[in-house]
Formats: C-alpha cells, sequence, structure tokens
DNA sequence: CCAGATTGCATTTCTTGCTATTCATACCTA
DNA sequence: TAGGTATGAATAGCAAGAAATGCAATCTGG
C-alpha cells in the first residue's frame, strides 16, 4: 500500500496555503500589515465596528484566535476596541486612521498575489478552481 | 473599490488549509499522531532513514520548521536521529516501530479526509482540481 | 426578583510555520 | 597544512492557528 503526496488534495492544499501566506506577506509588509490580520481587515473594511463575536463568525476562527489577533492589530495601531453600547459584555472592533488609509493598496496587494498564483491558469480555469474550492469548503464544513 | 473574500483565491485557500487540518486532525488523533508530523511520515514510511535537510527539500519548508517537528516527533516516538555514517554534521532520521506500524491506518485516515473533502466534486473534477492546485503551487514556487 | 444557565471575551498553553543566530563539521585554496 | 568559507543542524523568538479555563455580564424560568 502507498499514498502519494503529490495528488493528494490535502497535502497540496497545505502545500498552497503556506505558499500564499508569503507571498502575501511580502505584498502587504510596506503596508505594515500582516498576513493574519488580513481577514479581519477585510471584514472590518466592508463594515466597521463590528463586535469580536461577528468576526468570529465570519472569518469561522475561534474565539480565542480572533482576540489574540485583535491584541496584535490593537499593538500595531490597527484597531481600537470600543464599549458595546447596550451588551457590558462585547466590545466594538473600530479601525484606525492607519488602517483605513491602507484598504485600497491592501486590495491591490491581494489581487496581485491572486493574479501571481494563477498565472498559468485561464479565465474559465480560475473561476472553476474558485468554485471547486468553494465546494470543498462547504463540504468540510458540513461536518 | 471593494474586493470579494468568497471568490478571492487566497482566502478561499486558507480556509480550506483550516478545514483540512482540522478534519485529519480528527482522523488521526487515534493513532497517536498529529497533522504537522503527516509530511514528514510520508516522506519517510516512502524512504526511512533520509537526512533533515533531503526532508527539508522534499516538503518545502525551512530548516528549523523540520528540527522544531522532528523534536516534537522524537518526544512522541516517532523517530530518532542516528548519526551519519559519513557526514558528522548530518543525522539520519529513522522511524521507530511505532510509527511503522500506523501507516496503513495513516494512508487509510488520509484518503477518508480526502473522500470528505471532494465528496461533491465527481473524479473529473477531482483530477482537474489535483491539477490546478500544482499548477498554482509550481506558479507559486518559481518566484 | 433572583438563581442558574448562557454568552462574550481574555488568558494560558500548545502546535506549526517563519527568521535570525549560533555551532560544529566539512571542504577548498593559497 | 592552515585559514577561510560551506553546510547541516539546533535554538530562540515571533505569528497565527487551536483547546481549555475563567470571569463578568446578561437572560430566563419559577
Amino acid at each position: 500500500m502507498s499514498f502519494d503526496p503529490s495528488s493528494s488534495a490535502g497535502y497540496l492544499v497545505n502545500h498552497m496555503a503556506r505558499l500564499f501566506f508569503e507571498e502575501l506577506r511580502n505584498h502587504i509588509q510596506p503596508l505594515g500589515i500582516v498576513p493574519g490580520q488580513f481577514p479581519a481587515l477585510l471584514a472590518l473594511w466592508e463594515q466597521d465596528g463590528q463586535t469580536q463575536k461577528a468576526l468570529v463568525e465570519k472569518l469561522d476562527v475561534e474565539q480565542a484566535t480572533m482576540a489574540n489577533t485583535l491584541n496584535r492589530m490593537e499593538r500595531d495601531g490597527l484597531v481600537l476596541r470600543k464599549d458595546h453600547p447596550t451588551d457590558g459584555r462585547a466590545k466594538i472592533i473600530c479601525l484606525t486612521e492607519k488602517a483605513r488609509s491602507v484598504r485600497n493598496e491592501a486590495y491591490a496587494a491581494a489581487a496581485e498575489v491572486n493574479d501571481i498564483a494563477l498565472a498559468e491558469l485561464s479565465s474559465e480555469e480560475r473561476e472553476l478552481f474558485v468554485d471547486l474550492m468553494q465546494r470543498t469548503i462547504r463540504a468540510l464544513q458540513s461536518r
């Protein structure tokens, strides 16, 4: 019995994720942000002032992961935690001017990373690739 | 200007990788191994007694990452570091009986995870998916 | 209205990736 | 053959994921 990593989806996904992560790191470093902060920033650029719980649900990460990511973002001057107006337990996550100011450059950087990664694929293949990933994610989530 | 995460390849790859990782964790936990050890085990099951440097090149991780992974594997009784017969700097990584004994179960677990993840894809789509990932990896590596 | 259950978040500890640094051995060249 | 450079590996420290635990605020059923 044997097993070929180079044609195993899980193995390839892991490898691909590490490569994307590092490529994104190189592109956004000048902006003062790092790859782990990117998903949270995307959600907050889309809608500022969400609770931590809302971010946890949207990004599908654990609450502890989100709390630590927000700690680093606060340390880096990207967000502020403000008191929730009606719920004393909750906090409202608000972007700083610094975070707002790099939004368009960050979008461009992310698009460029995707372009680099998918350079050898036709536009039909790119669409199909995205569709296959979305379906794979749904299959894994529904467990 | 806006940016849609749910159709961004990089975003989806990251999400998918986390889901695969956790699914694999659940499946191999009974075997006494964890997902981070899987790639090294695959390489060693294929060919026991490789140097750390050989593993680093095959798995495309940094040398320090490999050293730390091997530390945990040694701690967990999966491998032994033996002296290289001719190169005093190098070490030979050898599997223990414990690691050898779970090989087939681990192969089955990995195959099962792939099946779960790709459950909604036809066999043609699965092949295409693997091909798209391989081409994406090559594009990112050639930089 | 209040006691218990639930909820939102913080903290700690572990894993797995990375860089940077250090150390010892090996190799080469003058 | 001595000195300088290469190379293989270990270690320390940071990032970003997770689980487990604890706390304080909120809700809810009697």
